[in-house]
RNA sequence: CGGGGCGUGGCGCAGCUUGGUCAGCGCGCGUGUUUUGGGUACACGAGGCCGCCGGUUCGAAUCCGGCCGCCCCGACCA
């Protein structure tokens, strides 16, 4: 992409709405502008990361197992009376009626939809266990929304729903869900840490919402080193065997991890010393078990081995898509402005002309370009050098390769590591050779 | 939804208390010169129904009422 030709609205000054570093991040940066109160457009840089995150998660669903498929962003009323959400959802659920005066909502979860899919096709035990997502923008009507991406009104999510024969299947696949998770976060480079939540009427510890470690999170968390030390990309599990599904578990749920919400003072007291951590952290990512709730209160029941009708397990799993965004940059900046991680960087490196019009700045920059295109981002602006520095650190390329009027008649560049701030002068080539 | 605050060119703000050349400043934007590796300097210039509606007044950005929007704290949530 040529940045001459780009909407990418960088900022010098932040807007006065923006308060966390994320939200005053990712305007600066012409990620996204607002439309309404928590109602966010995706510029182009944005929606490239916005997508890019999205991908690592289709990935590990995929590698899951999940199937992808895509519902609507409006839902029949009809599915929420049924399960008798219509009336318990409050004012969160926006509802909207058509020109029929047919009650609609905008959804703000699937359960219903996704149960109903399923039911109408689904009729064996034998057809079981699946294991279905999607990702979709979802709408809550949050009384405040805020920190920008982060709580938003409208949000990409991933959610996934489970359907199991029995109680054991669905423990099989909350762990399997579980596992895809930790890798999912892994692969952006985040710590993420599954801290036991609320499991709501069912009980039993199948309930956990995912943290990620950022020094600017919304909540304190306290949590044993031992997760730190887990590598869950690593070979060392098959997700889809049971037994390692099973130890996986009891290595994330073994250890002590807790939210200030949850933090047991008595529990904490017997970590040892040098394992005790304690950061900020938010959330990102949530799975639950849930039994027959849906299924049972909608009638969805399947013919199980002896012919007689059982009500299938569920389970929902959902990772907080656009929302990732915003932690991320919470976990990755500095004051000079956002650091990406390679694997969801809008553009991995970033090519500054310092002066566009010179003969051997262009010669070189373009080459460069060429040869990058898809993943490169072309400041061929007619800009002060320092403007594009400034830029370029903002917008955190994690690569940056500097062509100025020094170098170029030799035919060196300057090649700069956003995360390390390390620079090196370097022929086109090598430099070429390091970010490929 | 309770409490607090704010809406003035694209962004950040001053002006409002003490109605009357107050529509202004910085950044940004355009043109020219300058500078040429970390947001350069100078000059000239474009750009604003002062959130909206109504009221008070000879006169309203400024006072009063209503409405809308946005932000912060709390309760709630991916």
């Amino acid at each position: 992409m040529r940045l001459s030709r780009s909407l990418v609205p960088t900022l010098k000054e932040t807007p006065a709405e923006a308060q966390i570093v994320s939200h005053r991040l990712m305007l600066r940066a012409g990620l996204v502008r607002q439309t309404a109160a928590g109602i966010y457009a995706w510029l182009p840089a944005g929606l490239r990361v916005l997508q890019n995150v999205a991908a690592i998660v289709r990935a590990e669903q995929d590698a899951a197992g999940a199937q992808e498929l895509l519902m609507p962003t409006i839902q029949p009323a009809e599915l929420w009376r049924e399960s008798g959400r219509y009336e318990d959802y409050g004012k969160e659920m926006l509802r909207l009626k058509d020109r029929h005066e047919r009650d609609l909502v905008y959804g703000p979860t699937n359960e219903e939809m996704i149960t109903d899919l399923f039911r109408q096709s689904v009729h064996s035990y034998r057809a079981l266990p699946q294991i279905l997502y999607h990702i979709q923008w979802k709408f809550r009507d949050e009384v405040r929304p805020r920190f920008g991406v982060m709580r938003g009104r409208e949000f990409l999510m991933k959610d996934a729903y489970s359907f199991d024969i029995d109680y054991a299947g669905a423990v099989v696949s909350y762990r399997r869900m579980m596992l895809a998770y930790m890798r999912t976060f892994r692969r952006m480079g985040l710590k993420a840490i599954p801290m036991r939540a609320e499991s709501g009427p069912i009980g039993g510890n199948m309930s956990h919402e995912f943290i990620i470690l950022a020094p600017t999170g919304e909540s304190a968390v306290y949590y044993d080193a031992a997760f730190e030390e887990i590598d869950y990309s690593a070979s060392g599990f098959n997700i889809f065997s049971d037994a390692d599904l099973e130890h996986f578990f009891t290595l994330m749920t073994t250890h002590y991890a807790a939210t200030d919400e949850k933090h047991d003072a008595a529990a904490w007291a017997e970590l040892t010393l040098g394992r005790k951590r304690e950061g900020r952290g938010i959330e990102v990512g949530h799975v639950f078990y849930f039994g027959t709730k849906y299924s049972a209160a909608m009638g969805f029941s399947v013919a199980g081995p002896d012919g007689r009708p059982v009500a299938p397990e569920m389970g929902s799993y959902g990772i907080g898509v656009s929302r990732l965004v915003g932690a991320l940059i919470e976990a990755f900046h500095d004051e000079a402005g956002i650091i990406w991680p390679d694997a969801v960087a809008p553009f991995r490196t970033a090519i500054l002309n310092l002066k566009p019009g010179d003969a051997a700045c262009d010669r070189i920059a373009e080459g460069l370009y060429e040869k990058l295109a898809p993943s490169a981002l072309y400041d061929d602006r007619d800009e002060r050098a320092g403007v594009k520095f400034a830029d370029a650190d903002l917008m955190g390329h994690p690569w940056q390769i500097v062509v100025g009027p020094r170098g170029a008649a030799a035919g060196r560049v300057e090649l700069k590591r956003r995360a390390s701030g390390e620079r090196e002068e370097v022929g086109t080539e090598s430099a070429l050779a390091r970010i490929i």
